[in-house]
This record gives structure tokens, sequence and C-alpha cells, in this order.
DNA sequence: CCTTGACTTCAAGTCAACTTGAAGTTGTAG
DNA sequence: CTACAACTTCAAGTTGACTTGAAGTCAAGG
């Protein structure tokens, strides 16, 4: 049993089989061969899908997701534009890991302090410029 | 000219005034008073509308943002729903932030690795467990 | 043979957060 | 007075990431 079908990769990644399909239809997913017109995926898609998961929750979009995946290990062993984008997206995640920091640090001074009003607190806590 | 047309906010906030009616509309921004049928907005809502961009950013989406900005501060100086929210929020960020970390270093293995595979890289990088 | 469950395709629906377009109103500048 | 920009409402369109529904196919069990 080497092969799966899209209901045991849906059990398996925790994804719907309509997900599955949507991903193969936007070429985020290899079409997967078929046997009687059903699909049936070798073992490897579940590492794929584990990170594509991964990825999307750190925040890439499926479109990014793809470029990512296309991009990398094609002929040369790291191209420019895998480079470009991983580099792009580096900086991204900086941002919202700083601004996710600071919306942290404003949620609690607003659990800790006594302002009526959320503006007054927020806007109290020093953040937009530097850390 | 304490008062402000929904250009001008538009203008101050980077907003487009279309976003602003839509906030209206969805009870996000409370109904702005009207000269002649147009909107007047009183300055404080430059501010309201910074915190909510910044929050916003943060990751809320409009319907919590509508929820922090109602249950702040009304009778009581800090009610539990408020309170809920924002310890739930809370935990949300932190994991936000622990997966962007994650996402951060699996990048940065995968621009200083040989990898001829994507999954190789990232499935190396010790995270979905604890740091 | 018949049912059942897992699958197929294709079209349309959903949600958030807006934007766009049409058609009309208001206030000011020339 | 006329033009024009800035506004109004209301309906419909957009994007991303899917889901849902209809109608049909296929293999296995009773």
């Amino acid at each position: 049993m080497s092969e799966l079908t899209i209901g045991q990769v849906a059990r398996e990644t925790g994804l719907r089989t309509s997900a599955l399909r949507y991903y193969e239809e936007i070429g985020l997913l290899p079409a997967a061969r078929r046997v009687n017109g059903r699909r049936r995926y070798e073992p490897v898609v579940l590492r794929m899908l584990e990170v594509m998961q991964f990825a999307q929750r750190a925040g890439f979009t499926l479109n990014e997701i793809r470029t990512l995946f296309h991009g990398f290990g094609t002929e040369t062993p790291m191209n420019e534009r895998w480079q470009a984008l991983a580099e792009a997206k580096l900086r991204e995640l900086d941002e919202l890991i700083e601004r996710a920091h600071c919306m942290r640090r404003a949620i609690e001074v607003g659990l800790g302090c006594g302002c009526v009003r959320l503006e007054d607190c927020v806007i109290g806590v020093p953040c937009d410029s530097e850390d």
C-alpha cells in the first residue's frame, strides 16, 4: 500500500479532499496519477503538504508557496527567484514579528492598566518607532 | 476647522473613503454626524483609526477590533469580554510569533544550505515541537 | 443485482475586506 | 449660471482560499 487515495491523504494531513483537489487545480500540487479516474498520491506529498501547511501558517500565500516550491532546487541548487522571494519574505516576517510583539505589549498594557479608552493604552506604548 | 470631512480623514489615515464608509457600515466606526448628508468626523477618530490599523496589521480581524473597541472601557473600566478576547489574542500572537520565527529559521537554512528539495530543509529544522 | 461509500467533475456559493460603478446632490470658483 | 470636485447611496464586483451541491462513476459486500 505505497500509494494513497485522496481520502487517506486528507486524513493524514487534516486537509479536506476538496482542498486537495483545489490545490491540484491551482497547480500547487502536481496532478496526481489516476487509476480509473481516481487520484493516487505518492507518500512524498504528505511531506510536501506538511511543509506547505507550515508555510501557510507562517503567513505565506498559496501563490508564494507555489513559487517557493517550483523555484527551489530546479536546475541550480538554489536559483535566484527563490532567493529573492525568500529574502523578501524574511523581511516581511521580521516586520510581522515586531508588530506582533508590539501588539502583544499593547494588549498586556491594556490588561494591566486602568485606561478607559483603548487608544490611550495603545498609543502610550512606544512601538512604531523602535523597540 | 475642528471637524473633518471624509476626504480629510482619508488623507490623514491613508485609508480610502470607501473603506471609511465600509467601516461605518459594519459598525466599526460610529456613524458620523451629517451636515447636508455629508459625514463630519471629530479629530479623535484619527486616533481610533490609527489604533485600528495598528491592530489590523498585528493580525486582528475587523470583527475582533470592533469587539475590542466596544468592550473596552464600557461600564466597568475593564470588562470581562475584552479581557477574554485580549488574552486569547495574546496566545494567538505568541503562536504566530513562534511560527514566524520558525519559518524565518527555515528560510535561512534554505538560503544557506545546498538542499535540492525544500522539504528536506524545512523538515530538518526543529520547530514544531519546541524551540 | 443492489446498495454503499469513496471517489469524479463542474458550477456556484462563502467569507472578509474592500473597491468600483452608476446616478444623484452639494458647495464653491470663475 | 455653469462647471467641477467632493460628497451621497446602493448594488455589484474582486481576491484568496476554499466549500458545497449536483450528477455521475466505480469497487466491494451482502
